[in-house]
DNA sequence: AGTGAAACGGACCGAGCAGTCCGCTTAGAG
DNA sequence: CTCTAAGCGGACTGCTCGGTCCGTTTCACT
């Protein structure tokens, strides 16, 4: 790949990620193009619709959710390491609208499944250590996420066990 | 008011109520028009703008809450009171998505002055009688709502003092 | 330096949107 | 029944958006 297309692709990959997280999937090609510093042709060479664009800015997203899941699964403490995990997705929904408004659409991104059995692992340790609540699936506690961000230690108050 | 007007107002009002629940704000003023079973200019010679319209069916929205919120406050339980408005509230956020993408324009709706204010009252009620936290404000508590749709106990559990 | 392929970006297109307008229809008073 | 003003709805406009296309520029290899 030439210079100068590795160069326009990292800085249209950075601008959407700006720009989708501020302002949320409805913010236009254009406006990227934009604040990329390119023409949005070039946006649409390397990415052949708008959709194809958000799932390579989400696929980054999730990348760093699954070494956050990782990091958690190695921490000793069951609570602590559910509670971190769920913290720090909490902060990341938090800090991203396009997060929070393409949740459907993450689920059938690859690494996806991963966060998943991840999420899944911590919240079994917790609930057979008996610090969390058992009346609720991980799916569902999962989804308390985007709700989490303003006052994350509210809600797992509300889940502790 | 000549009857058909006032039937197709109706009408459209019933509409719009439907399709903004559902849909969100976004939902086009065709589709309301379609499924009221009129001209979309119809709908614009009623409601000048589509804010209008959307203002007229969140302020009915809003004077459902103040119902609610008056017999919230004559509820004898402090905890009561305040837990079955946060819960019917939550609720209705959750029946109607419009209402979330709209929580801005809610606070200039005249009605929501009284809403707010029936909701500081049952914090105020509750947290001086020792049974819901107090490191958080009233506004604080009522950012959770649309938050707690799905689980409401899960949040009620984490409010509790 | 010369050259050909790769990359660029803006003009362009069609679709869908909010909002306007006007010729036709109908309610309802006299 | 007649007549008129209120009401109707769909054609129309202007705008923004996603996506395409092509003449021009730039890279990088020889």
């Amino acid at each position: 790949m030439r210079a100068d297309a590795q160069r326009n692709l990292d800085l249209v990959l950075g601008a959407a990620q700006e720009c989708f997280a501020e302002g949320g999937v409805d913010v236009s090609v254009d406006e990227v193009a934009r604040r990329a510093g390119v023409g949005h042709g070039t946006v649409f060479r390397r990415f052949p619709t708008k959709e194809a664009l958000l799932d390579a800015v989400l696929g980054k997203e999730l990348d760093r959710m699954v070494l956050l899941a990782q990091g958690a699964l190695s921490e000793d403490d069951p609570w602590d390491g559910f509670a971190g995990f769920f913290r720090a997705l909490a902060d990341g929904y938090a800090r991203n609208r396009a997060l929070v408004e393409s949740k459907e659409r993450c689920l059938e991104l690859p690494q996806m499944a991963v966060v998943q059995e991840a999420a899944h692992e911590l919240v079994r340790r917790a609930q057979k250590a008996r610090v969390l609540r058992r009346d609720l699936t991980a799916d569902e506690i999962f989804e308390l996420i985007p709700a989490a961000s303003r006052f994350p230690d509210v809600i797992l108050d509300g889940l502790r066990g």
